[in-house]
DNA sequence: CTGAAAGCGCTTACAG
DNA sequence: CTGAAAGCGCTTACAG
């Protein structure tokens, strides 16, 4: 019974996505099975010596927990972000469980703040749970969690990339060249000549891409860009506040703003406030994602919809197909991204149209600001 | 090796938490161990008939998948809100996902959206996944889940009861009624004496304790309560402008509104801005929670903070001790709340301190918002 | 601090 | 559609 004649030769090397077993570990660290069952389940009656060297293995072999009797899916997913704290985040994670629920899979979300220490922690935790994927949301200083995810075989799409992917894998992002650009006529549209923008973190791909958008819509209308209209935030109300303060303070302030986020588009409303200056008669404002806030935030804001839960759906969508072993047909998807015109926008106080807007001299005044939204797709 | 005398007989009932095996429910069923297997994987070859019995024995038995080799933790806990919508689910996960990650655990989450059918399908979820235990976010019509989940024996905590838990479920909550009171006693202060309501469901116990405090500062100041100025929200920015244009636009409208959400108090601001009221010179408004947008509303809005991150944190901690098998010394926790007061708040227009305060003859003007922020400490 | 042994809960060919 | 058998990956007393 025992030493029975099917005992097949063992593999010396891992022969697929994460197929190391505890008695591979054991082997190699010399030692026996139970110690390094041990090790992983944090007994304290191991030796130092022995104990390093087995994480050690562990870890190179990126050692994932597998069900007794072979096979089992763990019916769980990872999202990671990198910050919980804004509205932005939760949009996507309702797409995410939207779908993943349906299918009667758990998301575990996790935040690691940017931080190796917290990457490594969620890189035992998943393995320990045997997540069958991971959805990474902007996968900003990770290139590292990258490799080491897909060296176990694990499964993964990205939201919003902080790069170009070098590798296979999947990534979910929305038209943001598009969304930059559209925001940009309209105000060019209403006559704005000098527009601020506020970018978010230069080093990721969605903020380079709405700068660009923002460049190319002033130069297909013959504007030149001013470099020193262009500020660099990091998507945060706090940046949006300071550098809209700077913008309204310095020089020539520009008659609008384009803010690469909400809640920067609402740092702007609040330094516009403490200059003495009204949205929009004095200053108009447009703001990129369309966050529930945004349309409850006196005045109304006029910004970029981007479909975040469509992109957290999508990706979920993509990823329960890799955990089937499907392979997706596409590997980069573009959500698109749509103007939705609301009261922070409107002529220039010294408009080239003669409408002579001044304060309260606006057309349509204050009222049925919540019918008013009217979303326009662009490309 | 086989027919062990060690073998132990084999309990009849579960001897606790949940301990069925799939063994158990194959003898029960009268079928075998690999049979009761394939339903529990979904396989398609079963007799629909056995497949029947079993799965309702399944349930029955609140049968939960255990890891080989017994023992063994999932290193998983089930955090479960009605809806993800609101940014106050964030600031709870917030606290749970940093509590949890520093224990090496994984935060499921999932939206139940009051639906029964959406609760049995994140039930099956939870005993597949073998989830350690649950935080259930307002338990609103759960009765029955609070019931199944207690019956397989899964550590549970309540943040935010709907109403007294009858058994001996920890819950965690916010000094609600002293949060409310404090509001109401700042708004009297300033000179108010017409002060509307808005609050939020009232089969939530946080909704009538807040409407109490309402009630008991008016009577200790000697006002007078009219119901008239008291309205039934539900928490959401569209209630807060409904209700807020009812109040504003009906009768005699109030000079200041207490809103139980600060959603709902930002729906007020959009409702004073349709009716051509500024805030706070013609309306004072004071909100509940501390949202994080709540300091970033143009005017900076006055409320009541709820540490929802450190409810989110507690509730966690408690959790963690229960899957420990340690009781927490304690059932209930209420953490304090305290009033915040920005900009949406002053003297009403006709202050009888004799203030004079008309339209831009506020004290401070609308200069230093962010600086003001002067947090009060209530009971 | 460590390993040989027994065992647990589950699953997947295989055969009918 | 179902069960007897073999096996998998892991863990926990037990003994040293």
């Amino acid at each position: 019974m025992l030493g029975s004649p099917l005992r097949q030769e063992a593999p010396v090397a891992e022969d697929s996505a994460g197929r190391v077993t505890i008695a591979d570990i054991a082997r190699e660290a010399g030692v026996s099975l139970p110690t390094v069952s041990r090790v992983l389940n944090g007994r304290s009656d191991v030796a130092a010596a022995t104990r390093r060297r087995v994480e050690d293995l562990l870890a190179e072999h990126g050692y994932r927990r597998r069900a007794a009797g072979n096979a089992h899916r763990a019916n769980l997913v990872d999202l990671v972000f990198n910050d919980l704290d804004s509205p932005w985040a939760v949009e996507i994670l309702r797409g995410v469980e939207k779908v993943v629920h349906a299918a009667g899979v758990g998301a575990v979300v996790s935040a690691v703040h940017h931080h190796a220490a917290s990457m490594q922690q969620w890189l035992v935790g998943v393995r320990s749970r045997n997540s069958d994927g991971a959805i990474l949301v902007t996968s900003q200083p990770a290139p590292q969690l990258d490799a080491e995810l897909r060296r176990i075989g694990m499964p993964l799409v990205v939201i919003d990339p902080a790069g170009v992917p070098t590798f296979d894998i999947p990534t979910i992002g929305a038209t943001n060249w598009a969304g930059g650009r559209s925001a940009v006529l309209h105000l060019l549209g209403l006559g704005h000549r000098r527009i601020g923008m506020i970018t978010g973190p230069p080093d990721l791909l969605c903020s380079r891409a709405r700068l660009d958008g923002y460049r190319a819509a002033l130069e297909s209308a013959g504007v030149e860009v001013d470099d020193a209209l262009i500020r660099e935030g990091d998507f945060s109300h706090e940046s949006g506040f300071a550098l809209g303060t700077e913008l309204l303070t310095t020089g020539r302030p520009p008659t609008a703003v384009f803010a690469s986020s909400d809640q920067m588009a609402l740092g702007v409303y609040e330094a516009a406030r403490q200059c003495g200056l009204r949205v929009p008669d004095d200053l108009s404002v447009v703001g990129f994602d369309d966050l529930p806030q945004a349309r409850w935030s006196p005045p109304p804001l006029t910004t970029v919809r981007q479909p975040l839960a469509e992109m957290g759906a999508a990706a979920a969508g993509m990823l329960l197909q890799l955990v089937q072993g499907r392979t997706p047909d596409v590997l980069r998807v573009e959500l698109s991204t749509s103007l939705v015109v609301r009261d922070s926008s409107t002529a220039p106080p010294q408009a080239s149209s003669g409408l002579g807007s001044d304060r309260g001299a606006r057309p349509g005044g204050s009222g049925s600001a919540v019918g008013r939204n009217r979303p326009t797709n662009s490309v």
